[in-house]
DNA sequence: CTTATAGTGAGAATTAATTATCATCTCGTC
DNA sequence: GACGAGATGATAATTAATTCTCACTATAAG
C-alpha cells in the first residue's frame, strides 16, 4: 500500500490555503525550496483531477489552473497586471434567462478581469 | 477563381452574418470553395483585429474566435458537442458586487455551455 | 540485506494554434 | 505587353502548454 509522497501532501495543502486556483507553474515556484520537478507538478494535478479531488479551470490564452474540488459554487477574477486568479464568491444567476431557445444549459463560467488589490495600489508594475 | 481581394470581402461578410464568433479554422471551412489558405485567414483576421474592425474571443481550450466589433454588448455559448460558439444576447449584470474589495473591474465575460439546437436535437451525445 | 515498487527530475517529445518565409500570382498602370 | 506593389498558398518554423521517457531514488516488504 503506497503512502502519499511529500509532494502530494504538499501541492494538496498549497491548493487549498491558495485564494484562487493556480497554474502548475505557479504551484511548481511555490513549492520551490522543495526542489520539485514541473513533470511531478503535472503528474500530481493530473492524478488529482481524475480521482476528483482537483478541478482545472481553463483560463482563456492562459494555462489550467486547478482548484480543490470541495470549494462551493463560484467564479474568478483575472488581474491583468499580475495574471493571478482569484476565487469570488456568488454569482449572478438568471443564466437560464440568457440561454437562446431550444438551447440546454449545463455549465457556466463567468471570468472578472481587471486589477487586483496589490496591482492597483502599485504605481508601476 | 476569387480576385485577390474578394477574400477580405468575404471574411468579414461571414463574420457579419454568422451567429456567432468563428474560428480561423471555421472561417476556412465556410470559405473552402474559393481555395482560400489558412495563412490567408489568419492574415485577414489579424489585421481586422489591428484595424478594430473584428475583436478576439478567447475560448477556453480552444482557438481564438472572431466577431464584428460593432456588435452591442453580449455573451456566448459553446455547444459541447459541436463546439460551436454562438451570440447570447444580455448581461446577468451586478458585477462589481461580486468584485472583492479593492479589486478594480475592467471588463468581464460569461460563456455558458450546454448544447445548441441542433446537437439537442440529434439522437446522438 | 535484497528486492519490488512507486515516486522523481531532467530533458526530450508532442500537440495545437499561430506566425513567418518565399516563390508565385493578380491587377491597375504604364 | 511589361512592371511593380500588394495578395496569396504551401509549408516551415515558432510558441506555449503539457506529456512522455528513462535512469535513478527512497521506501517498505520479504
Amino acid at each position: 500500500m503506497p503512502r502519499p509522497s511529500d509532494h502530494a501532501v504538499a501541492v494538496t495543502r498549497l491548493l487549498e490555503e491558495a485564494q484562487g486556483p493556480l497554474s502548475a507553474d505557479e504551484v511548481r515556484q511555490a513549492l520551490a525550496e522543495t526542489g520539485i520537478g514541473i513533470a511531478t507538478v503535472y503528474r500530481l494535478l493530473k492524478r488529482g483531477v481524475e480521482d476528483g479531488r482537483y478541478i482545472p479551470i481553463e483560463i482563456p490564452n492562459g494555462p489550467t489552473h486547478y482548484e480543490p474540488a470541495d470549494r462551493p459554487h463560484h467564479h474568478h477574477f483575472e488581474c491583468l497586471t499580475c495574471h493571478r486568479v482569484y476565487d469570488v464568491m456568488g454569482c449572478p444567476g438568471h443564466l437560464d434567462e440568457l440561454t437562446p431557445e431550444g438551447f440546454s444549459l449545463e455549465s457556466h463560467d463567468v471570468l472578472l478581469r481587471g486589477h487586483c488589490v496589490t496591482c492597483s495600489e502599485t504605481p508601476t508594475p
